[in-house]
DNA sequence: AATATATTTGACTAGTCAGTAAAATATATT
DNA sequence: AATATATTTTACTGACTAGTCAAATATATT
C-alpha cells in the first residue's frame, strides 16, 4: 500500500557527501544540496529531520562502503610489509580519484567534518568518534590475524599499534588536504606504516 | 596628528581567536565576534577587509605568540629525550588550559581552521600551509642543534624527523578534539615523540 | 581655536539560512 | 473504483549573513 520507494534519499546522501567532503559542512547549505540533487526542500525534510542528522547518515553510509575495502586490503594473505604498502597505495589512489573528480585534495571526510563540527553539533562529534573506534578496531583485528598467521611478531602490541596507525593516517590526510598536494602522501605514507609496525625487509617472518 | 590608537583591533583578534578555536570558522559570524568584543560592525571593517582576512591575521598573531614557547622548550640544554617529554607536557597543558577556559578540548587551531576552509578560502589554506612550514622548520633547526650539541645521533635525518613529528602531532591534536578527551594526549604523545626520534633510555648519548 | 586625521557609530542593503506546513500527487492494496 | 499510504510540491516564515556607507566624534598637531 502506498507509493513506490524512490532514490531521492540516496541522491541526497550522495550529493551531500560530495559537497561536504570537498568544501565543508558550514559552507554547504541544505538549499545547495537540494538544488544539486534536483530535489525539493520539502522532500529533504521528509527524509532527514535536520542538516546535522543528514551529515550523520552520510558518514554511516560512506563508512559502510569503505570498511570492506580496508578489510580486504589488510586480509590479503601476503607479508605484513606488503599489506601495508598496499594500504598506502589504496589511500593514495582514493585521494587521487577524489582530486580528479573534485579538483582538490579532499583528505579524510570524517576527520574534516568531525574537527569542524565537534564544538557545535554533538551528534556529529559522536558519530566521528564512533567511526574512528570502528576503524581502529579493524586495524586491531587485522593485526592480530597477521600475528596468528605468522606474518607479524608475537610481541606486537596490537592495541597500541592500531592507535598509532590511526593517528598517523589522520595526520597525513589532514596535511594533504591543507597542502592540497598528494606528493607527501605518495612518498611517506607507506614508509610511515612500515616504520610504526617496526617492519623492515630483513625482519619479515614469512 | 589624529586620534589615539585603541585596542579595538587587538580585542577583535583575541575574541575571534577564541570563538573560532572552540567552535569553527563557519559557525562564528562577524556579528558574533563584534558583539562579544563590544565593537561595532563598522569598526570591524575599518580594521579588516573581510572575515577571511581576519582569520589570517588571527593565525599570524597566535603563531607569533606560540613559536617562541615551542623554541624555548626545545632549546633547554637537557637530553633530547627529556626535551620532547617536556614538549609533550607543554602541549598537554595548553590543551588542558583551553579545556578549562572553553569547556571543550580544542585541538590545533591551525589544523581545524585549515581543514575546514582549505576548500573555500584559498588565503586561509595558504596561511595554514605557511604556518605548518614554519613549524616544521623550528623542529628541523632544533633537531640539528641537538645533534650538534651531542644530544642526538648524527645519523638522524632532521628533515624526515621534523615532518614525522609534525604529522604525528597533528594527528594527536585532531583526535583529541574529536574525542573531546585529553587522556590519549596525556598518555601517548610523549611516547610517540620519543619513538619517532628513536630515543630510548639506554641510547641517550649524553 | 582651527584643522587634519584616526576611529566609531548606526542604519542599511540584498541575499541566504534552516526549518515548517499544508496541499497536491502518485501508487499499491482492498 | 475507492482508499490508505508514500512522496513531492510550493510557498512561506523569521532570523541571520557578510559587507557598505556616510555621518559623527575624538584628539594630536598647527
Amino acid at each position: 500500500m502506498g507509493r513506490s520507494p524512490t532514490d531521492t534519499k540516496e541522491k541526497l546522501l550522495q550529493t551531500a557527501n560530495e559537497l561536504i567532503w570537498k568544501s565543508s559542512y558550514g559552507s554547504v547549505s541544505v538549499d545547495g544540496i537540494c538544488k544539486e540533487s534536483g530535489v525539493n526542500k520539502g522532500s529533504f525534510y521528509y527524509y532527514f529531520s535536520s542538516k546535522s542528522e543528514l551529515a550523520v547518515a552520510v558518514m554511516e553510509e560512506s563508512y559502510q562502503l569503505y570498511e570492506p575495502k580496508l578489510h580486504e586490503v589488510l586480509t590479503t594473505p601476503i607479508p605484513a610489509l606488503e599489506r601495508f604498502e598496499n594500504l598506502a597505495s589504496f589511500f593514495y589512489n582514493e585521494q587521487k580519484n577524489a582530486l580528479e573528480k573534485y579538483g582538490r585534495v579532499c583528505g579524510c571526510p570524517y576527520a574534516s567534518l568531525g574537527s569542524e563540527m565537534a564544538g557545535n553539533e554533538e551528534i556529529i562529534r559522536q558519530k566521528v568518534d564512533e567511526i574512528f573506534s570502528r576503524h581502529e578496531k579493524v586495524f586491531e583485528t587485522n593485526l592480530q590475524e597477521m600475528i596468528n598467521a605468522g606474518y607479524l611478531s608475537e610481541q606486537a602490541d596490537v592495541t597500541a599499534l592500531a592507535s598509532e596507525l590511526n593517528v598517523f593516517l589522520l595526520g597525513m590526510m589532514m596535511m594533504a588536504r591543507i597542502q592540497n598536494n598528494l606528493t607527501r602522501l605518495e612518498g611517506d605514507m607507506g614508509m610511515g606504516f612500515v616504520r610504526i609496525l617496526g617492519l623492515t625487509k630483513e625482519e619479515i617472518l614469512q
